[in-house]
DNA sequence: TTTT
DNA sequence: TTTT
């Protein structure tokens, strides 16, 4: 059924490279994004938007998205659930991206050496990470959690099953 | 920012509806949104999605859906906290629909009296809730949660604050 | 960059499928979605919003949908130009369908036999079109024209370049 | 019904700013939304999506957007028809944005002089031209075009009823 | 009639 | 050239 969702935020933090046990990558991302309206105080509030994405496209955004990374998400919204270390049922929603696109003008990464690009203010070419289906990581897992936005070191039950194909 | 979601799914429960201190309407639905995929079991889950509405149309939601309805609705994805009665603090994403979309067949909510219409299956004229911004409601505020979600009777601790606008 | 469209409405004609020379299939349809607002004569005008699909959901589309068929639509927009027969150029914009829904209740297309199906308004399941990908169509190509929406008999210059993938 | 549509991408042009007979603001400008795929000949094509938007926004994007700048919109998809100077009728299918947010390091549009500002490259505060109806400008109608994409001094006929709302 |  |  119909499940659609586009954000434009920046990263709250650095994204969470992480690989399966069978050697999938994933990784989690948090996106602010400014609402459009004030509170009552007159204040902007954000929502803070919890995102995974798969695969090589997973590995790109490690690589290129930081901390503060102006970013596109086009996703769907997932929900699912598991026991915490209470034994209690805990329930996650979060954002299933699809593909990812790098917002941020080309060189605004770099530490100070000059540019010398007239394009400074361009989006890179070839910045989506989209359709990069059938690509493969192979890498070995580190330390898989039990949810992927806490950090905490628990044992790990997020399996190959959590891959959303 | 960018933040948009479009879901097509069916409701989990009848939609609660409540009010606020002020009067003001605002009704939670689950939507289950079937995967367009299958697992490695080869079923087909769902996603079962957290939706807030206000105002007039929470009270046209209520009136309108229930339990089963299929429903579509456009949104954007908004986050927020509140402490639980552990003073534990809570984080809740969810979807704040801004216009809902009635797509069952004219008539399917009947009891079982004849119709006559010939339009049996086709959408009701006038079945968008959208655009109905300044519209009031004012009728009195009946137990408030601390989660829309939730419906424990604990004291009230969401206030018109959480108006999304 | 980011390109998403997501439309729920009727199809104006039955779909019209077709084959490129090299035996890809098509359909093309239109959706009539209604506004969700009147305009200044008081009456809710419609949107009439071409769109395309590729391989084996264009078979889909073209054996499960018809005139009056309540669907959804997930794609992206796009633009392309032709010549026409009076050597003037034209634009075209439409939507490139990736998944489509169908929307009607169980049965509403059966011609009048009992259905004796307690389901009856319920979505077919396994009524989504989407992540077909991989799947190839090969039968021959019948007359394919230079603009999907028209089919006048003139020649054909569409071809797989205008696969969109 | 469901009807919408998020895009990012580049101006190809500076934008139109018009105004109805009784004063309406129009701005009219066309993205180049980049294909996240490659075709057949390995080029990375573009889709040139016509768009408007009315009001105050209009306003915002004539002083704030030029050919060049990224941008984001979330609208929805519409039609209609003109009869043309030839006396034939033309259909136009085109995004109405509802929102337009900038996507520009903040100073990008700067001549050259220094800025001074860490926060050179973050999106600028407030800038997001949505949630702004009921806002109304009155400034006098200039040459007002039968097509708001062509611009060819031909007698006006696009009048306030084409306002979407 | 196309942007970077 | 438009659906219910």
């Amino acid at each position: 059924m119909l499940n659609r969702v586009v954000l434009v935020g920046r990263l709250t933090k650095d994204p969470e490279l992480r690989y399966t046990p069978n050697g999938v990558a994933v990784a989690n991302f948090t996106l602010a994004v400014n609402r459009a309206f004030s509170n009552q105080q007159g204040e902007r509030e954000a929502d803070f938007i919890n995102c995974v994405i798969w695969r090589k496209q997973a590995e790109n955004v490690a690589n290129y998205l930081k901390k503060g990374s102006l970013a596109g998400v086009d996703g769907r919204v997932q929900t699912r659930s598991y026991d915490n270390n209470e034994g209690r049922r805990v329930f996650i929603t979060e954002i299933v991206a699809e593909s990812v696109q790098f917002l941020e003008p080309r060189g605004s990464n770099q530490s100070g050496q000059g540019q010398g690009n007239q394009d400074f203010y361009g989006a890179p070419a070839g910045n989506d990470f989209a359709n990069q289906r059938n690509q493969q990581s192979n890498r070995q897992s580190g330390g898989f959690n039990d949810d992927p936005f806490s950090n905490d070191g628990k044992p790990i039950d997020i399996s190959d099953d959590d891959l959303p194909f």
